[in-house]
Order: structure tokens, then C-alpha cells, then sequence
DNA sequence: CGAATTTGACCAGCGC
DNA sequence: GCGCTGGTCAAATTCG
């Protein structure tokens, strides 16, 4: 942690669950930022280059660039010997009490694990529509339980149902 | 009653 | 070849 210098002291988990027009707390990272903190992740993690991924960065007051649909982020893998399917994977380190953020879709606990980079255990959840191939990784911050780190994989492709 | 959640076990991939 | 980690599924349970 080396790139937060103001953190909001404020964190609407339970203010209201509006998904019409949800948006993402002001504290987030993206996956590189992720990445940075977590450089073992990168190894587990078969994420494409980290280096040209940079397309989705964020300043300081973008809240809303990084909420849009990753269609512009999906794209086939090609390299290295075997080739892989490309998921869209996006990761946002949030500062939450709670880590069932209501995001404007259903989701269905599916797993839990612990894994070894944190004495935290890791959610498992995967949307409740069929046909909705999003799954969500949903973790907590080591050094700070404060924070909940929520991966997302894959685009929804219904409407949001709650 | 139905759906969602829980925990445990199993499986797969990768490393050593 | 074996071990480890991570991920997923399944059955049982609980809540609404």
C-alpha cells in the first residue's frame, strides 16, 4: 500500500441498495494496483501482460470509467505455447464493513476457502441467473480486514434481477 | 415450501 | 511422482 493518500472515512455498505444506480465506493483499486500488492497473485493468477493492461487506469476522480462493461477488455490469448481462454477479470479493493455489496445482481455463495496469502478465507459467489457466467471472488484484506478485495469475472448478459 | 447458505470433500493444475 | 493450493460441486441445513 503505497498509492492510497486520502481515504474516505466514510463506507456505505448498508446506506441503501439501489441497483439501478449503484456505484462503487470511492476507495477501489484496479487489478494491476492489485497485483502490485499482491505480485504472488500474478503468479497464480493466469491474467494476460500486465504491462499493456494499463487501458482502464484511473486518476484520482474516475469512479465511473472503471464501472463500464469490460467488452473493451475482452480479447482473445494467444501466446506462450497454449492458449488459454481469456476471461475478463476485474479486481477492486473496496473499504467495507461488509462484503455482500449489493452491485444490483443476485449472488449465490458457492464456495469458501482459505487461502494461505491471507488468514482471511476467500468467498466464493456466482450470479443466480441462469446463464450468467460472471463469478465473483470476494476476499479480505490481510493487513486490513477493513478492506475487501472483490474480484469479478465475465459480463452479465441479463438484467440486473434482485 | 422454496431458495439460499453452509461446510466438507473432490478434482485439477502446477511446482518441486 | 508426490504434494500443495486453488477452485468447484454436492448434500444438508437454515432462513424467509
Amino acid at each position: 500500500m503505497s498509492n492510497n493518500s486520502a481515504i474516505p472515512p466514510d463506507s456505505p455498505e448498508s446506506d441503501h441498495a439501489d441497483q439501478s444506480n449503484f456505484e462503487f465506493p470511492e476507495e477501489y483499486f484496479t487489478l494491476d494496483d492489485w497485483l502490485e500488492d499482491y505480485p504472488e497473485a500474478n503468479l497464480s493468477v493466469p491474467t494476460e501482460n500486465p504491462v499493456n493492461q494499463a487501458n482502464k487506469v484511473n486518476d484520482s476522480a474516475g469512479s465511473s470509467s472503471l464501472l463500464q462493461r469490460p467488452a473493451d477488455h475482452n480479447r482473445e490469448s494467444e501466446t506462450i505455447g497454449e492458449r488459454r481462454e481469456f476471461k475478463e477479470r476485474y479486481a477492486f479493493k473496496t473499504k467495507s464493513e461488509v462484503e455482500i455489496l449489493d452491485d444490483g445482481y443476485r449472488w449465490r455463495k458457492y464456495g469458501k476457502k482459505m487461502v494461505k496469502n491471507s488468514p482471511n478465507p476467500r468467498n466464493y459467489y456466482r450470479c443466480s441467473v441462469e446463464g450468467c457466467p460472471v463469478k465473483k471472488r470476494v476476499e479480505r484484506d490481510k493487513e486490513d480486514p477493513s478492506y475487501v478485495i472483490t474480484t469479478y469475472e465475465g459480463i452479465h448478459n441479463h438484467q440486473s434481477a434482485s
